[in-house]
DNA sequence: ATTTCCCTTAAGAAATTCACGTAAGATCAC
DNA sequence: GTGATCTTACGTGAATTTCTTAAGGGAAAT
């Protein structure tokens, strides 16, 4: 049986060597090799893939989601797996976006780095306990703001404001309004001027973002 | 110490009477009542508002999702757990969307239900296991979405078109254009045509709506 | 009953856009 | 070098929108 082949990526020595230790006593894995940047990196990669990438997200010369962006690209079938002191959102959601099928804070067990490097090996994601918690609030803010945002500013328009703001948005010009409405011309006009008072906007490029913010057309 | 104060919805009866045997060896529970459809339930908890409303997703005359919705806004205090056999991704979605502070799959334990109360009691949020995992697959999917989605059209723009659409899109007239870039406004005009051509888009609110798809400019 | 708000219509003037066509210099790939 | 593409630019007439001002009728509120 063949062992898993790492290749660890964090500016600072005294971690890798951590992390060496750590790891050393797996029977199955094997540390191919390992750099402090990420020029040092993909030189080193390039002679030898490893089949998991453990990569710092902050290094001298890049940042570890730069390094999974081009990893994603270069090499499809290599995983990575982000171990970070910043439990930020936007790092893990970015790491997510570019790649990375697994996030580690810096803190955790040697058991849970196994756990995720034979997850990530086997094709799954793997998530600490407290990324996941964060993920999750994520998750439940997004949900929230999905909900909120349509009506935050509750729409001080007429239903036959909505109406003719809706079809002007759906790209219909006003010619087309007037005749689908059975109305002139002139009253559409002016409901659009109407429109764009009560709510200040500047330009009809304003009244059709408002349109799409307000869920009043899809995008 | 008062008791948390607990209404079931279920439209089983035997599913009911298992919640409550679940929970009645309980010490700081008190079930106040159950109700086995929504219009029962509003009636019910009327009288005598629980802390905590477990509700089915699926009920006779509506469902857990509109329920809660309501519940949000007539009992903003009221947390609402969500007890479902629905482990379906868009359930989960909208029903912290809805205001949820919980979810659970029916065949959760005793123990995970107690916490689960103990949790949103306490003002957290509390999701199984199984639940979290879908909600973390889908913020990851959702996050892939996000890399994928703003390339999977080629732009087949030119950059000084690109630009010219940017300034368009965020709600500069032409003139406005052609003073910013210095350039004649019959040129900003001949660049929008060639955008539109190119595109096969029929209006400006089309241009208007592509530039915010296409992450040229903010909604 | 009076007021207020909404919907409607209207029109002229100014500004803007659209849809053509035309064209010339620059850059880049073959 | 040659052709293709990009960028720049102009013209013209028609279509469209925008701005502004004005006003009547109906419905709802006070």
């Amino acid at each position: 049986m063949s062992k898993i082949r790492i290749f660890l990526v964090d500016d600072h020595q005294l971690v890798r060597d951590g992390i060496k230790a750590l790891l050393i006593s797996a029977e199955d894995l094997l540390i191919l090799g390992e750099a402090s940047s990420g020029r040092e990196c993909f030189e080193k990669i390039a002679l030898d893939p490893p089949d998991i990438l453990i990569l710092d997200i902050s290094l001298p010369d890049t940042n570890g989601i730069e390094i999974t962006k081009r990893i994603t690209v270069e090499y499809p079938e290599m995983r990575v797996l982000i171990l970070s002191m910043y439990t930020n959102e936007d790092f893990i959601f970015n790491s997510v976006k570019a790649g990375a099928r697994g996030y580690l804070p810096k803190n955790t067990s040697r058991e849970e780095l196994l756990s995720a490097i034979h997850a990530i090996y086997e094709g799954e994601e793997f998530f600490s306990d407290t990324i996941s918690r964060i993920m999750l609030k994520s998750y439940v803010r997004k949900a929230k703001e999905d909900d909120l945002s349509p009506q935050r500013g509750p729409i001080p328009l007429t239903s036959r404001e909505i109406e003719i703001l809706k079809l002007f948005a759906e790209g219909y010009i006003n010619k087309e309004i007037s005749d689908q409405l059975d109305i002139s011309i002139r009253t559409v006009e002016t409901h659009k001027n109407h429109i764009m008072k009560k709510l200040e906007l500047k330009s009809t490029v304003e009244l059709i973002k408002y349109a799409i913010r307000n869920k009043i057309v899809e995008l």
